[in-house]
RNA sequence: GGCGCUAUGGUGCAACGGUUAGCACGCGGCCCUUUCAAGGCCGAAAUACGGGUUCGAUUCCCGUUAGCGCUACCA
């Protein structure tokens, strides 16, 4: 994944993160729309790291925003480049830039140029500055001696248009637009510092002949920036689509005070990827009609950057999780199973003998039988525990429940020993027995039914019970119910 | 402050000039029942506000309000 490959689609799109934080909510949503489009149209996905700025970036991100890709399965084509190793296709182009008048050199003060929530101490008059125009774009430093960086030369006058697929015709007026920074000035013998986002990411588009620039709508006024800048380097610019945001249930940016914003947490709780994959695709975008629950292979083939909705939507995990019960209840069995493996694996109650064969057999009924119940995958490895282990503890509120009754000790004891003698070990066999022996007892079968379920795998909730009895084996049962009856005696 | 974007139930979407405004989540009720889910049925719940345009506006235009975004030698 690491070389450029010949592109037999022509779409070409990318994700470009950066590594400031781990890979959250808003941005696994553009990566799936960049993915989808890409996979639909047969182009290509490429990944590249957006990681200019030294000091806010960390290293060790990187691979925690790869394995969330991979975890929704998220694949590129092409990358990860790093920004931060491309420097010099970034200074070159600034440098042409210079040469032909659209940019120049600034020697202002940082500060000169700061506004909106940063204005503080740019106020004047008590108006917030705004647009900037130095004197040093026409050619006269405003201070001398110091370093200077480049910025942009926005003209004076007209507008600046562009075409987005999710907001239509989009134009902004240039006065409206600072001259902005393409490169740091430079620190001790540096001709010239950092390339600033501006530069680094439209000479990067250009480079790698990005197609479609799909990404969140807080770029969209940046967007005309990044336009003028193509023209500046002589470039047509892309496509653009940009992605309504996705907000907290307060309405606010999605931050860490919402709770889980990583996509590895939801990894963690045991959510299914596909299930994921599935919510998130339809938080700003729909096929149209009444369809929800969408594979991934119908996703792709559904997809349209046309559908996108131009509304900030909110994360509502309940939706989510609705999402994973489908998928846990609906999927294949066969594409479970690999995921309830992973999950037992990791508990560290799996069983080799599980991996194929008539263990196979078992394994896959077994969790058919459990999965209407799950709600996270851990789900298996905890509340139905005792289906894949003997050691097991018996719930404190399930005994609580239904063990009340002063006649359970015995009538599990009889039960034990009815179903040890049966000639045949199914369903029916098991629920006959049982409400024989309610009926000789003068007792409701409910009472033995939810008894026993409580010896044999420790939970007030389960699967029907003869269903799990079939699937526990006589030996289980038998066994668990004699070790029952005593457990409750020295009890009470 | 300036500029931009957005506005359908609590939430996510549908209806892209004509519908009793639809679906799903969540919520409440009923049914089913062997626990709990699932499932089935029913219910409460929306076109932000004000003007236009039109025979007719959720839909088109303007304004107001609200929310969000951008306004950094961050990305």
């Amino acid at each position: 994944m690491t070389e450029p490959t010949n592109d037999s689609g022509n779409v070409r799109v990318r994700f470009a993160p950066s590594p400031t934080g781990y890979l959250h909510v808003g941005g696994a949503r553009t990566a799936l729309f960049n993915w989808l489009f890409a996979r639909q149209q047969n182009g290509t996905m490429i990944l590249r790291v957006e990681d200019t700025d030294a000091e806010r970036n960390k290293p060790e991100l990187v691979e925690g925003i790869l394995s969330g890709l991979n975890w929704l399965g998220l694949n590129w084509d092409e990358g990860p480049f790093y920004q931060s190793q491309r420097t010099q296709l970034y200074v070159d182009a600034a440098k042409k830039c210079l040469a032909n008048g659209s940019a120049f050199l600034c020697y202002c003060p940082a500060e000169k140029y700061v506004g909106g929530d940063h204005a503080e101490d740019g106020t004047e008059g008590g108006q917030v500055r705004r647009v900037v125009r130095c004197s040093c774009r026409d050619g006269i430093p405003s201070t001398r001696g110091t370093r200077p960086a480049i910025r942009f030369k926005v003209p004076i006058g007209g507008k600046t248009t562009f075409y987005d697929v999710v907001f239509g015709d989009t134009e902004f007026s240039n006065d409206d637009i600072e001259d902005f920074m393409l490169l740091r000035s430079g620190q001790d013998n540096e001709e010239f510092g950092q390339p600033m986002y501006h530069l680094s990411v439209v000479v990067d588009d250009i480079d790698m002949r990005i197609t479609h620039v799909i990404r969140g709508a807080d770029h969209l006024s940046n967007t005309p920036k990044q336009v003028l800048l193509y023209r500046a380097l002589e470039a047509k610019p892309p496509i653009f689509a940009h992605l309504p945001l996705i907000l907290g249930p307060d309405r606010k940016r999605l931050s860490k005070r919402h709770g889980a914003t990583s996509v590895s947490m939801y990894r963690d709780e045991g959510f299914l990827p596909e299930a994921f994959q599935n919510f998130l695709a339809l938080l700003g975008w729909a096929p149209g009609g009444d369809v929800e629950f969408l594979r991934t292979s119908d996703l792709i083939q559904k997809f349209k950057l046309e559908g996108v909705s131009r509304t900030n939507g909110v994360f509502d995990k309940a939706k989510l999780e609705w999402f994973n019960t489908q998928y846990l209840q609906h999927l294949p069995i066969e594409d479970l199973l690999p995921q309830v493996e992973q999950e037992l694996k990791r508990s560290g109650l799996w069983k080799e003998e599980w991996a194929s064969g008539s263990g196979r057999e078992w394994f896959s009924r077994t969790v058919d039988l459990l999965r209407p119940r799950v709600r996270l995958l851990p789900d298996f490895s905890t509340w139905a525990r005792a289906f894949f282990s003997d050691d097991f503890s018996i719930d404190p509120a399930a005994e609580a429940k239904f063990w009340k009754d002063p006649k359970i000790p015995d009538l599990l004891a009889k039960l034990a020993e009815k179903l040890a003698a049966l000639p045949e070990w199914n369903h029916d066999a098991g629920d006959h027995a049982l409400r024989a022996l309610c009926e000789a007892e003068g007792v409701k079968a409910g009472l033995l039914i939810n008894a026993t379920r409580v010896a044999i795998v420790g939970q007030a909730v389960a699967p029907p019970l003869f269903d799990t009895m079939v699937v526990l084996g006589r030996d289980r049962v038998v066994k668990r119910l004699r070790a029952a009856a005593p457990a409750i005696v020295a009890k009470s």
